[in-house]
DNA sequence: ATTGTGGCCTGCCCGC
DNA sequence: TGCGGGCAGGCCACAA
């Protein structure tokens, strides 16, 4: 479940690593090293080289590293955590196991003196991965600076409503806890076709985005929604008392209320 | 090109 | 008490 806010919290821990030099890579799980990724070659290319800033877009967590060294980039699927010198970023994640196992620890950087200490990603579910140099052009604009003209243009579209919300290539951070509490405070039913959203409701969507997405990472997570608490067998919509409907749309799991969402 | 589907992976929870 | 099946969703390969 890590989606935008998670992923930033991720990011503002990864800080403390900037400055460090990385002494070791630990890779004991060679499905999480993607594109041809080896140990060997996570060990060689990073190894000696300096984090030298953090960045995030989307869900993709971003390393950059000192010299001609490459940008390590981090996923965290359903289930990945970032610990940092043994401490999480977040307590809470939903859909994953909260235990803690060094035996779910799939990738790891150890730093050298005097600072020492190391980040780890560590995922029960091994959904996430590494790789060096992410084709980072592959991703849309992050969700919470994406302009009105922008949404607009990715409206324009016949495939349902949230499943445009949801597709990274065209807009990145919104997952799927994030794109149903974004919809149901817009009042815009999740199924209907992109394009059919006259422009009122595409400014009301626009600003509905930004204010969820920053609602969320305020609160610390994409289960802090309003919606979150009813989106469950029996829930009913937090706005009007309406039994929430669940449907699938986009592939995905969808709570959404026949009542005021349109 | 765009859109939809299935599968990956694993822990957890339910019902028998 | 154990066990099997269903479920969660980010992401990618693949099909239409």
């Amino acid at each position: 479940m890590p989606e935008l806010a998670e992923v930033d919290a991720y990011r503002r821990l990864a800080e403390e690593v900037v400055g460090r030099t990385v002494a070791a890579v630990v890779a004991p799980d060679a499905w999480y090293l993607k594109r041809g990724l080896t140990a060997a070659g996570a060990e060689a290319e990073l190894t000696g080289r300096t984090v030298t800033s953090v960045r995030r877009t989307g869900k993709l967590l971003l390393l950059e590293t000192s010299g001609d060294g490459p940008v390590l980039g981090l996923r965290f699927g359903m289930s990945g955590r970032l610990l940092v010198d043994g401490h999480a970023a977040v307590d809470n994640l939903m859909y994953a196991s909260n235990r803690e196992l060094e035996r779910w620890d799939r990738f790891a950087l150890v730093f050298a003196p005097p600072r020492g200490g190391d980040l780890r990603m560590r995922d029960s579910r091994r959904l996430g991965g590494v790789e060096l140099d992410p084709a980072e052009a592959r991703l849309g604009p992050d969700a919470l600076a994406i302009g009105p003209a922008a949404l607009a243009a990715l409206l324009e579209s016949g495939a349902p409503l949230k499943a445009r919300l949801m597709d990274q290539a065209r807009l990145a951070g919104v997952g799927n806890l994030a794109a149903d509490e974004i919809l149901w405070r817009a009042g815009l039913d999740p199924a209907r076709p992109a394009r059919s959203l006259s422009p009122a409701e595409r400014r009301r969507l626009h600003r509905h985005l930004r204010a969820a997405m920053a609602d969320l990472l305020a609160r610390g997570g994409s289960h802090t929604g309003d919606l979150m608490p009813a989106r469950q067998p029996g829930g009913v919509c937090p706005k009007d008392g309406t039994p929430l409907v669940r449907r699938t749309v986009g592939g995905r799991t969808t709570w959404s209320c026949p009542t005021h969402q349109h």
